[in-house]
DNA sequence: GTGATTGCAAACTATTTGCAGCTCA
DNA sequence: TGAGCTGCAAATAGTTTGCAATCAC
């Protein structure tokens, strides 16, 4: 995939390489937007995203959001994902290790963990049926054992 | 979760079941999306329904569609999923062993395979969290590197 | 009979696009 | 200067909903 970026100027910068390798241009509404993408963690959906960009800038629309996320996605620089229904969420690559989530149905707690021998056996299997692998999402649904659960919800 | 269905019938006596337990009706539409989306095997979407329900009865509009699929998913009877951007995909849980997904972003092909060291390691996590597994979902996505890959669409 | 269901059309939500004016290189 | 970019509004795609007619029980 691309090389994990390590900070904000570390990804400005790739944004900023793209840009001008591709003849497009760096623009303020890109920068602003690629800056909140990064500053708010975790999966943000496209209303939080909108909220505070204005807050940056209040003229930015709706349009301009989506376009650069989809130059932001281009770049590698923002992940994407569709949780079930509703709205995509974003999520910016940037000093973020990959995690996957083990999720509780009865108190709906959510552990998120890594796991090498599953990672590489992933890579194994997309090998053999000939893909090349992007990314994925692994889900594990199940019980708290213990006395943690507190059946919230 | 649900007992696994093993048959056409087995599922269409659970949503016989289901429908009258809620105070519900048993109609000539909800028969005829059930058989269709049985029969349809692997991920369809909602135009490729659409088109075999009106091949038995000409008259199923969109609407109705969408609300069988929501009352087949409480059922059990039927799983949905979004790859990435467009529309769900559905698919039916009868007489089919446990698979993940293994998809390709390009042409929208889907792999299904079983991964016993990947099954293993997952009850082990889950596990190790103090966590009893029930189910999960595991997707990797990629993109074809052999000639397969028709970029369709 | 009567309450659930249907089919149509209209509404809705998330996202994309056309276009006139603006801006960065 | 001028090709790319923006912001608005309008278009689109997928899905949901309101409602009068219809159907299952």
């Amino acid at each position: 995939m691309t090389q994990p970026l390590q900070s904000m100027s570390d990804a400005l910068t790739a944004l900023e390489h793209h840009v001008r390798q591709s003849g497009l241009r760096m623009t303020r509404q890109r920068k602003v937007i690629a800056e909140v993408i990064i500053e708010l963690e975790g999966h943000v959906n496209i209303e939080q995203l909108y909220d505070e960009v204005r807050k940056r800038d209040k003229n930015i629309g709706y349009a301009t959001l989506y376009r650069t996320i989809k130059l932001l996605r281009e770049v590698g620089i923002v992940s994407s994902t569709q949780f079930g229904e509703g709205p995509a969420r974003y999520e910016s690559n940037v000093a973020r290790d990959h995690h996957d989530h083990l999720v509780c149905l009865k108190c709906g707690k959510v552990i998120e963990f890594e796991d090498d021998v599953i990672e590489q056996r992933q890579i194994e299997i997309a090998e053999r049926n000939n893909i090349k692998l992007t990314h994925h999402s692994l889900y594990l649904y199940g019980e708290c054992t213990d006395g943690t659960c507190d059946k919230a919800e």
